[in-house]
DNA sequence: AATCATCATCGTAATATTGCAATATTACGA
DNA sequence: TCGTAATATTGCAATATTACGATGATGATT
C-alpha cells in the first residue's frame, strides 16, 4: 500500500491526476510563476525567491521538467529555465476540459 | 522534513495548490465524473465503480468534501453526494486564471 | 592548476498519503 | 429489539513526498 492504484482508471482520469499533481504543491506553483515572469528565464534566482534550499529546488524543478512544463537551456555555468508553452498550453487544456466536462 | 512549507508563498500560490492537490489523485477525479454523471447523487455505487475498497472510497471522498466540491445528503441508510456546482466553478476559476496568467 | 560558482544528485530524516481490514455508527425493516 | 445495509472511523503497513546537507560534476575565473 502507499502506492496510488493507476491500472483501475481511465487514461482521461490518469492524466487529470497527473497534470494536478506537478501543480499540488507551492514551491513548483510558485517557480512557475517566477519562470513565466521573467519571460526568458534565470535561475539560480529561483532559490533565493522562492525561499527553499538549492537541493529542494533543484527537485522541484526535476519533477517539472519531467512533466515536459519546462526547458533548461545551459549557458556556461548556469542553467535557463523557461516555459514550454505548448505542453503548458496542452495542460491547460487538460485541466479547462475536466473542469467543463463536469460543469456542463 | 517531509512537511511542505506554507509560510513562505502567496495566498494565491497555495490557493492553485490546494485546489490542485484534490485532483492530484486519480481516485478522486473518477469519484468526482462519476458523481456528475449522475447528475443527482448515488452513493455506494461509487466503490464498485471506481474499483477500491469502501474504506478507500470514504476517506477519498472526506477529502473531496472538506475541499467544498461535493455535498453529502443523508437519505434513509445511504448518502447521496452531488457536486456543488459553484464551488466546483470557483476551482474552475482559481485553475484558469493561473493557466492564463503564466501564458500570456 | 587551483578556486569558485552553479547546478544536479545522493543519502537520509521527517512527515504525508494510500489502501485495506476491522470495527464503529446510523438508519431502516422485520 | 435484532439483524442488516450503508457509511464512517480507526489502526496499521507500505510507499511517496518534502526538505536539506553533503558530495559531484562542469564551466568560468584567477
Amino acid at each position: 500500500m502507499g502506492t496510488t492504484k493507476t491500472d483501475i482508471h481511465s487514461i482521461d482520469t490518469i492524466e487529470v491526476a497527473q497534470v494536478a499533481k506537478v501543480l499540488a504543491h507551492p514551491a513548483r506553483v510558485a517557480i512557475l510563476k517566477y519562470i513565466s515572469e521573467q519571460e526568458g528565464c534565470i535561475c539560480n534566482d529561483i532559490t533565493e525567491e522562492v525561499g527553499l534550499s538549492q537541493a529542494t529546488v533543484s527537485q522541484h524543478l526535476q519533477v517539472i521538467r519531467d512533466a515536459g512544463l519546462i526547458q533548461g537551456n545551459v549557458k556556461g555555468k548556469s542553467v535557463c529555465y523557461c516555459l514550454s508553452k505548448s505542453n503548458f498550453d496542452q495542460f491547460s487544456v487538460v485541466m479547462d476540459q475536466f473542469f467543463k466536462g463536469l460543469l456542463k
